[in-house]
DNA sequence: GGTTTAAAGTGATGGCTATCATAAAAAAGT
DNA sequence: ACTTTTTTATGATAGCCATCACTTTAAACC
C-alpha cells in the first residue's frame, strides 16, 4: 500500500537511523537488508525504493550517523571524560561511529570511506579549536588525543578482562588530561 | 593422497600464515576457509583434517600472528615511528594484527578476543618496560602510547585524503615522542 | 469521485558460504 | 610386502544474502 508522503520521508529516517545503529553494534557485514527493514518496521522488499543498494544504504547511515554527532556543546574535558567512559565503551549501538565503524569502513566503498574521512576531518578541526596551549600545538594536540581516544575505545571494547579495558580508558583519560592543561603527571581530572 | 608427518606440519604452518595474513587483509568475515586453502596451494576440503572450524582457524591464525610479533626487538623510538609509517599503514597483510584485526575481534568468539586481550596486554608490558620516565608513569604512558598508535593507524588506513592520512601519522608520532623523551613540542626524532 | 501514481508487500532467484560424507592414495608400522 | 592409518581431494548440501519482478493498495491529483 502506499504511504503519505512524510510518511514516506519518516520512513526513511527511521531506516537511517536504525541502519546505523545496527551498523555501529554488529559490523556492516553482519547487518542484512531484511535485518534493518524488519527493525524499522517494514519488509525487506521496499528497501530497494528507498535505495538503490546496500552499499548506498551504508553511506547514506555513516553520512547520518557522523552528522548528528555533535560533541560541539560539551567542553572538551568533559567531552573526552565521556569518550573514555566505560558507558560509552559499552554503548556501541548509540557510540561514535568514528571508533565503532572506521576500522570496517576500510573495507567499504570509496564513497563510504569519503563520509568517513570528511567525519575524521571535522573532528580534528572541532577539537584543534578547543584544545588549550601553545598555538602551534593545538592541530597536533587534537589528532593525537583523538588517536587515543579511538584507539583505546577500540581496545577497551574487544579486551575481554574488565580490569584490563577499564584501565586502558582511565589510563588513556589521565594521559590526554594531562597533555591538555596540566604541566606534569597528575591524576585524572575529577568532576 | 596422503603426506609425511612433516609435510602436514609444514601445510598446517602454511595455512596459519597464510590466514593471518588474508585475515589481517581483508578482514575475517570477508574471507572464506575455500580462499585460504586455495592461497596455502591446497583444496578446500582438506581444511576440516586440519581445523575443526573456521572459528578455530581464527583463533590459530591470531594466536599465530599475535605470538610473531616482537617488537622487542627494536628501540622504543624507532619502533615507534616503524609503527605509524606511511609502510606500515600499507602493509595490512603483514602489519600489526592489534591495529588490522582489533575492531573485527569484538565480533568473533570468546577464544579470539581473549587471544587478542592476551596479545594487548602482552605489547603493553612490553612497552612498559621500555618506556622512559618517572616509574609511577610508565605504565601510564605505555598505555596512552599504544592507544593513539592503534587509533592513528586505524585512521590512516582508512581516511581518502592522503594528505590528511600522513599528517594522522606524523602527528601522532610527533606527540607520542615528546612526551616519552623530550620536555615540549619538538619535530619528530630524525632516525 | 475517479484515475493515476508510487510505495510497500510477496515471493523467487542466483550466488556465496561453511560444513561434511566419501573416495583416493601415500606414509607408517609390522 | 602387506595392512592399517590418516591426510588430501572431490563433490554435494543446506542456509543465508542481496536483488528484483510482480502484486496490492492507498495517497495525489484532476
Amino acid at each position: 500500500m502506499k504511504i503519505s508522503r512524510e510518511q514516506m520521508a519518516e520512513n526513511r529516517q527511521r531506516i537511517l537511523e536504525v541502519a546505523s545503529r545496527l551498523f555501529r553494534e554488529k559490523g556492516f557485514e553482519a547487518v542484512g537488508v531484511a535485518e534493518v527493514m524488519k527493525a524499522a518496521g517494514l519488509t525487506h522488499g521496499s528497501f530497494y525504493g528507498h535505495f538503490s543498494s546496500k552499499d548506498e544504504l551504508i553511506v547514506q547511515a555513516l553520512a547520518h550517523a557522523l552528522g548528528q554527532r555533535n560533541g560541539a556543546s560539551l567542553p572538551l574535558g568533559a567531552y573526552m571524560e565521556e569518550y573514555l567512559s566505560p558507558r560509552h565503551r559499552d554503548n556501541r549501538a548509540g557510540g561514535c561511529p568514528i571508533s565503532g565503524l572506521a576500522a570496517d569502513t576500510l573495507r567499504q566503498t570509496p564513497e563510504a570511506r569519503a563520509a568517513m574521512t570528511e567525519g575524521v576531518r571535522a573532528q580534528i578541526d572541532g577539537m584543534s579549536e578547543k584544545v588549550e596551549g601553545p598555538d602551534a600545538d593545538r592541530r597536533r594536540r587534537a589528532i593525537a588525543n583523538w588517536s587515543a581516544m579511538v584507539g583505546a575505545t577500540i581496545l577497551a571494547r574487544v579486551i575481554v578482562d574488565p580490569a584490563l579495558s577499564k584501565e586502558i580508558l582511565t589510563e588513556t583519560l589521565a594521559w590526554i588530561d594531562d597533555g591538555a592543561d596540566r604541566p606534569a603527571s597528575a591524576p585524572a581530572k575529577a568532576e
